[in-house]
DNA sequence: CGGCCAATTGACGGCTCTCAAATTCCGTGG
DNA sequence: CCACGGAATTTGAGAGCCGTCAATTGGCCG
């Protein structure tokens, strides 16, 4: 535990923390980080897996073998119904623990597919189901990262349900922005890894739309856009607009 | 392991199974339904709640303390966004488990509110957690109520982001027949408990489109309504027209 | 009986989708 | 290295749907 809260304190800092293990949201709990003293949770980790870009990790229909963390790369979750109708619900980036789609039912429910080329973790699932029996802190971190799905979910769901396309658009260039910075990188200047396709279907509307409302932004010169590469030029008024 | 397996073949036929636990969530698992030997999860139930119509169990803001089965009645779950957006996310009917939204933070971020006076059963959270460590079969079930509320969350938003009014207020009266079925109800013929205010904040759009698409369907002979009163005459073409 | 709130209906305007075409970029093969 | 083809992106014009504003109706409760 107070590990835990110094890890929360300085993350960057541990010189014995790779660097690509720093956003994970299983921090605390792996062994990579913890190389003092086992942990329950550790292991469970058992091995890696390299995905390229365009390719999946898992896909509807799939039964339930492991967990994922995203240690390296981006990728777009997909849900698919069953009339037909696609939406990416989401776009992990690295700390992200992928899979949990699945345990409704024990079969995906979702795809989860690279937007380039990453590097996952591979968390067996029985296995760290049995030791959360015997870890309550791990337990109550599975729990939490659980919940914090739902609330991500339901967060869009506000998006999609009572904002206007600006609103929306601005609103995802700044939670872009926001995970930028959370892991390190620029918040102002950053390279988008989907196409406008991705963030028409994540946002609730069309491709046109999205560009449309991209223009306007630049026009109004709250940003500079082109293709993937995007610069904010100001933050005060994108978070104005986002906020309705 | 067996007994549950029976239960799930023909749960009302219990003879010790009170009615109102016919259809809760956490059927198998409450002391309730299962007199003939102790249960871990049984003990977590400690006391029962009424709610009048319109009061709330719990709001956003509030520290997390209980979860609550939804034992009679029914409610609506409203989730507020800092600036100030409101969506209603579910109407949860009796049975349903209450509260999970509190579990990424400790603090509720929804208000639970009720449509009709309501009776709930009061679950002491720490005592719940608790009993998972000694339980697989309980917490594997409490996953499995967690993972419920994220994919129903995420056919929600499969319904704001790719569907027209029209296909979104089929499905949203075609999914109200199906709860009425499950629940030993009419599929055919049911009272809302909601305001109209309440579906078209639920579905993304405003209460005059609510009405008017209602309208449209009545004039198809799809349904009648009138009021909160609604009586379904042709189920296959309302089950076409949700699915896109 | 009166007042208030929910629900309904109509007219109108704006926003987003549809359809279409042009442009740019990227990877592939020569 | 260059040319080429396909995909992604952008932009334009027009139509349709949904939101806004306003007025009316109908129920429920005091």
């Amino acid at each position: 535990m107070d590990i835990l809260s110094t890890r929360v304190d300085s993350p960057p800092m541990q010189p014995h923390l790779p660097r690509e293990c720093e956003h994970c949201s299983l921090s605390g709990l792996c062994r990579a980080s913890r190389q003092d003293e086992p942990l329950p949770l550790a292991t469970s980790i058992r091995s890696r897996k390299l995905v390229h870009r365009g390719e999946s990790v898992y896909r509807a229909g799939d039964r339930l073998q492991n967990l994922y963390v995203l240690r390296s790369g981006s990728m777009k979750i997909r849900v698919t119904s069953p009339s037909g109708l696609e939406q990416i619900t989401d776009f992990p980036l690295a700390g992200a623990l992928l899979g949990l789609d699945a345990l409704e039912s024990g079969i995906h429910v979702c795809d989860a597919i690279a937007l380039e080329d990453s590097m996952l973790c591979i968390l067996p699932f029985a296995e760290l189901v049995g030791n959360c029996q015997h870890d309550l802190v791990a337990a109550q971190q599975l729990h939490r990262l659980i919940a914090r799905d739902i609330n991500q979910c339901r967060r869009l769901l506000l998006s999609l349900g009572c904002m206007t396309t600006d609103e929306r658009v601005a609103d995802f260039v700044m939670g872009i922005s926001e995970q930028m910075a959370s892991h390190g990188y620029s918040p102002r200047e950053f390279t988008l890894k989907m196409t406008r396709e991705d963030i028409a279907s994540h946002l609730g509307m069309k491709v046109e739309t999205v560009c449309r409302v991209l223009a306007r932004l630049q026009e109004a010169s709250l940003l500079n856009v082109s293709r993937r590469h995007v610069e904010i030029r100001n933050v005060d008024a994108l978070r104005k607009i986002s906020s309705g």
